[in-house]
DNA sequence: GATATAATATTAACACTGTAAAGTTAGATT
DNA sequence: AATCTAACTTTACAGTGTTAATATTATATC
């Protein structure tokens, strides 16, 4: 069996180097500016050696997001030790999503706008880490609500609203950053402060 | 000059035909599934020609995308009459806002999200028509603070604030169609009334 | 009306792209 | 030693954006 067992992780080694390539081309110079052949050049195989491990260039993206939002769901969760105050650990929620989006922005833009470009029906499968990560958040959010820190209301509504803000600074920050913001970290502070005091009222 | 005038407009005639002809494919097929060589089959031209018009695909996306802002003006400010209320003013802004968004998707993406990917510093730009856009944003938004409808806060970073807000859930519901959202109208109500009771706390 | 000139459109070509099919090679099994 | 099989490569196809050179057309001049 031991053969095999070196084999199987041989095949995961190289699957595993296929996606860090991949993922640092992504990043680095955008999903359509990465063909395959220099995916391959890089790792130093065929071009076609990819299609052993991956169906497509979109299922290599799928892979390539997949990791990042376990990689986001592992930051944010490093935050729910402190039970003190529900809101408070909200805001701190907020806070690093968009900096999570902030600091890896081309991870981001893949996950959240690439990637459904390419992916049909993306709509939160069941046991997928996309499917976590909104978990997460309905915690945080039903949380507030059941200490009546907010106002009486839906968790999947007041949830929805709560990505829809940090979805939306992170998304603009990333596309337009020649516009003119207001200092960035107070942005980001005053939306997520705002949409949590519109929840309260 | 008649002639001259006559070959200025047969001129001006084609490449609104490209144009047109470029945003039906675009928004039905994606912008990177449509190449040059169907935009001319479509005009029924060679391909080479849409390059005496414009200087490659992204001028004709950021052409196209132009035209979008614009047509989003228009759509605002048909609101802008109605002096009464200056906070429904505002709230009636963000629903037909998105509601632009979700009635085009594929423009809102392009014009949103893609095209700060292929147009570099694209920061506001004197006279832009985005810079117009964003005009009507800050008149409403600061019409709401002189009439002490919000709380005093300033101009520029209330405006972000709410475009964040309904650009994060525009994207979203674009994006994820198979999410499981609240029914759409009671979200996007839900997101501006939040934002607006979060700026008037 | 013939010819020169300018504007406009086309053809051919280049260096790429994603990917399917067929061919090759190295290692394990018999 | 022969065979089988998994892993990988070569080749090929139909398509891409774009440039340079060429051809066509319509106007202006003689």
């Amino acid at each position: 069996m031991s053969i095999e067992e070196r084999r199987a992780r041989e095949k995961e080694q190289l699957r595993r180097q296929i996606l860090v390539a991949a993922r640092e081309l992504f990043v680095n110079e955008g999903y359509e500016n990465v063909s395959m052949r220099k995916i391959a050049n890089k790792i130093e195989y065929s071009p076609t050696t990819i299609y052993l491990y991956f169906k497509d260039k979109a299922d290599l993206l799928d892979s390539v997001c997949k990791e990042t939002l376990l990689n986001l769901l592992n930051t944010l969760e490093q935050l729910k030790n402190d039970k003190s105050d529900p809101v408070e650990t909200l805001r701190k929620s907020g806070r690093t999503y968009v900096e999570f989006g902030l600091k890896y922005p081309q991870d981001y833009k893949l996950t959240f706008v690439i990637r459904p470009q390419f992916q049909r029906d993306l709509g939160l499968q069941e046991g997928s880490v996309g499917e976590k990560v909104f978990n997460y958040l309905r915690e945080m959010v039903s949380e507030c609500i059941r200490q009546q820190r907010f106002r009486q209301a839906d968790v999947e509504t007041t949830g929805q609203v709560l990505w829809s803000a940090v979805h939306g600074v992170t998304m603009l920050l990333i596309d337009f950053p020649d516009f003119p913001w207001t200092e960035k970290d107070r942005l980001i502070d005053t939306v997520i402060q705002t949409t949590i005091a519109g929840l309260k009222a």
